[in-house]
DNA sequence: AGACAACCTGAAGTTACTATAGAGTCAACC
DNA sequence: GGTTGACTCTATAGTAACTTCAGGTTGTCT
């Protein structure tokens, strides 16, 4: 098969196909002799393993590594787990952070309840009295 | 003060500043004899204000269009509301596709419990046997 | 005078793609 | 045999919000 019907197998764009190519998470396939990039089965299930990946937000360190270890079949897979359960780490500590911002976000809301002149405005009296702390680092890639 | 001064009253780096120069956030200031940047009280409350809003993870366009609001004190603060509700909308939605992606990790997890050999690993099975969606669209510019 | 921190500009790197330009391939239709 | 149109090719640039780097200048201290 063509590009162009591997991307509709995949859900995904022939753009991002030959991206993943670029990138080394595809293998360059096999060319026609007018250099179209022809695919069989085995580039749909890689594919698909991808999206699959990214559609649970993984980083392509992360799927890169997965498919590293996915490739030897005969080596355990505790590796997997810890890639993968450092994974859901990282979603849970988007989660937290995300709910506070929620509880910072629905408190200065409630000041300002009205509109009315901008000088008055509690969201934005709100906003400037904050205290400013210095940029927390990231564990996760996940924005 | 200089530039350093600055950044460090605002909890960020000098690189960050000269940034948000370049951006249009904050409007280039004096400049001693030497080409140093100096900054008054102004300054700092503004670059404050950006922090705090970037803090509560709000976008640059967003924070553009609140500075340029936060500039006409007569109007009324009605923009500036729906420009806030508007990002409780995003926070809200990315908690949403969060929880829903944690569900699914949680679930692929129990496919495997103990380091087996990776061809048995329940979880690569499953990443495989995934419906592979296609992309749903994004409404948010949180990641 | 020499060392050193802090400052300057401009360009490139980061993530995971998307978009664009300009050209080539291929099957079908007239 | 010519042409249309869908599909493909490569290479490059753009996105968000910075960070990092290279290479040079200013200011202060001893």
């Amino acid at each position: 098969m063509k590009i162009g019907e591997l991307a509709q197998a995949a859900q995904c764009t022939v753009e991002t196909v030959r991206y993943y190519e670029k990138e080394g998470l595809l293998s360059a396939p096999a060319r026609t002799s007018g250099n179209f990039r022809i695919y069989g089965a085995e580039h749909v299930e890689r594919l698909r393993f991808i999206r699959n990946c990214r559609a649970l937000d993984m980083s392509q360190d992360e799927i890169h590594t997965l498919l590293a270890l996915a490739d030897k079949p005969a080596e355990d897979c505790g590796a997997i787990n810890a890639v993968f359960d450092q994974h859901i780490a990282h979603v849970d500590e988007r989660l937290r952070e995300l709910a506070q911002l929620k509880l910072q976000l629905d408190a200065l809301r409630t000041q300002c309840q009205t509109a009315q002149a901008v000088d008055d405005c509690g969201i934005l009296h709100g906003l400037a009295a904050m205290e400013t702390e210095p940029k927390q680092e990231r564990h996760t890639h996940l924005g």
